[in-house]
DNA sequence: CTGAAAGCGCTAACAG
DNA sequence: CTGTTAGCGCTTTCAG
């Protein structure tokens, strides 16, 4: 019921019209090696001539699909498309092909066994939620580059950002500031569990060193909330609900401190507090917002992650983990702390 | 070189493991008829036993690969979440799944040609810049959808907003506040040739129809940009170098707005001049930016082309083209001209 | 340097 | 209801 109509000019049709065979005509294509000049000529104006591709699903229950896959989360997450940007940068003039498989529901298992079923020849894992013996089995098969994920495996690459780095600067920076009531937002547990590896954990796990270290371990204040703009922005609402106000709002990433700052502007609070957030998402700087926030580098861990996953394809082994530094961009959202 | 580690369980092994044909799983899998409860179970359990999943690549080898492919621009484009958004909810419940090819170059001719290589059983096609013959000739391969293309095809659907309507209640509120110097700003003449069926060509023709309408033909002004925000900001930065202002700005899409939004709040003149985008991209609704702005339903869009795409996939012949008509949304960025 | 032949994993007639 | 048999389009030995 699906899928006729493939007019499909074959590699066989093409060494009909060429004069030679099958075999050759593969050959040609793949660039390798054993054909004349003149055949290679001969083979090319045919192809040319019927506008001949190939049949990456053909081609793929042989070798390679030349295809890699990237799983990714929720679209609207902005940081992603640092990440892709990166990523198709790194395959610029490589003969492979990247296709983006949103996460179906919560978890990305879906779209990775859509990946791995697609016979990709290698794919990128951006969603936190997928655990790590399940990846770690999947790695088995085909290569794997998991994004922002601290456990390291020794059969998948990972990329991440140095999260205890970056945190530990918005903290220097409050604290610099004269900040003692500062206010941690991020996720639900189940991606801030100590020792998961999950980047919130670490910010989290960053935010309360730097707290007990600075002789505020009492002051700590984690708030948790659901992962939209919207969560955050009724979480922060509430939070207003009630005095005294912290004077910093270190948010787990930029859409919850979008979702901060919608509530800040509406109560007008943003003289009076401080709001941080992570992952310096194009809207950070628009002038409108001018949120200050940890710039993890997306494009460059896009970039790396591809490039590693490419060594592997072409037969790299053992596991590698790259982890990129991050640095605090401080814009009009963040400042001293109001003096009485 | 590459794709090798194939651990591969094939039907083969499931055939052996649970002691039937080839043929007999394959029944099964599919779910078709012809099978004893009997053996059913025991080739499921097999299944699960070994833990097969069927390869796509051999799939559509033969029949259909139940891969829905998305050409999409840039990612960073905001409209697209609520596309694929759309799509992807369409596709709940259906044994399809979808995968994406952002646009490599300007248009995306290398992305489409990737999916159909990948054989796809159907692609909607979102970037704009794609040569109408073009698609046409490879509708007859493949089943179409064509997202914002006024261009009825005889061989692929179309979903498309009424950019005159958009326009129209654009206009209409404008000059009912009073309006008389409406700037507009969209892109290039690539994408804004009259005829060519691209959205920003018609919300151009929409613009000029108005202003003429309303007896102000002679302060008609269109201003050209590039595609990002970035372009828009300098731009508008530009006009706003010589008096007098006009007092609305009417953007070809959000992503002009906001850097246009940027530009007003840096001279701040906000006050000044209205500002309306269009697509009503989840920023625009942000209590700091507050864009007046037309909503697409890029949502409804995304969901009614993978619903166009299974209607062809399950046999529907004659193109169909649905049009969306959209609704203005005010915000605050928009207002009475200031009044002397 | 070139071509014949044997599959890759799966589906789709067709026979039993 | 079940199994046998041909391929789908391509790559890849292996002879010529």
């Amino acid at each position: 019921m699906a899928g006729r109509r493939r007019q499909a000019v074959t590699i066989q049709d093409v060494a009909r019209a060429a004069g030679v065979s099958r075999a050759a005509v593969s050959k040609v294509i793949r660039d390798a090696a054993g054909v004349s000049p003149a055949m290679r000529a001969r083979v090319n104006a045919a192809i040319e001539e019927l506008n001949y591709r190939p049949s990456v699903a053909a081609r793929a229950l042989r070798g390679a699909s030349y295809t890699l896959g990237l799983e990714v989360p929720h679209l609207g997450n902005r940081f992603l498309t640092q990440i892709v940007d990166g990523a198709l940068a790194a395959l610029e003039g490589t003969r492979y092909q990247t296709i983006i498989a949103p996460a179906d529901g919560r978890e990305g298992y879906g779209a990775i066994e859509a990946l791995a079923d697609r016979q990709v020849d290698g794919i990128v894992v951006v969603s936190p939620r997928v655990d790590a013996s399940w990846l770690e089995r999947l790695a088995g098969s085909v290569p794997v580059v998991m994004l922002g994920r601290h456990h390291r495996s020794v059969h998948y690459d990972t990329v991440v950002g140095d999260d205890l780095a970056g945190t530990g600067q918005v903290m220097d920076y409050l604290l610099g500031l004269g900040h003692r009531s500062i206010v941690h937002l991020t996720e639900d547990f189940a991606v801030t569990t100590p020792g998961s590896g999950v980047p919130h954990a670490l910010r989290l796990q960053g935010y309360e060193e730097a707290m007990t270290a600075a002789g505020l371990k009492d002051r700590i204040r984690v708030v948790r909330t659901g992962q939209t703009e919207e969560h955050a922005r009724a979480t922060v609402d509430e939070l207003l609900d009630t005095r005294p106000w912290p004077t910093a709002v270190f948010a787990g990433h930029d859409q919850l401190a979008l979702g901060a700052l919608a509530a800040l502007v509406e109560r007008d609070a943003l003289g009076e507090i401080s709001l941080i957030g992570y992952d310096n998402t194009d809207l950070a700087a628009h002038p409108a917002i001018s949120l200050s926030s940890v710039d993890q580098h997306g494009t460059e861990m896009g970039r790396r992650a591809i490039a590693m996953l490419l060594e592997r394809i072409a037969g790299r082994d053992e596991a590698q983990h790259h982890v990129i530094t991050p640095s605090l961009t401080v814009r009009r959202s963040s400042g001293p702390p109001p003096t009485r």
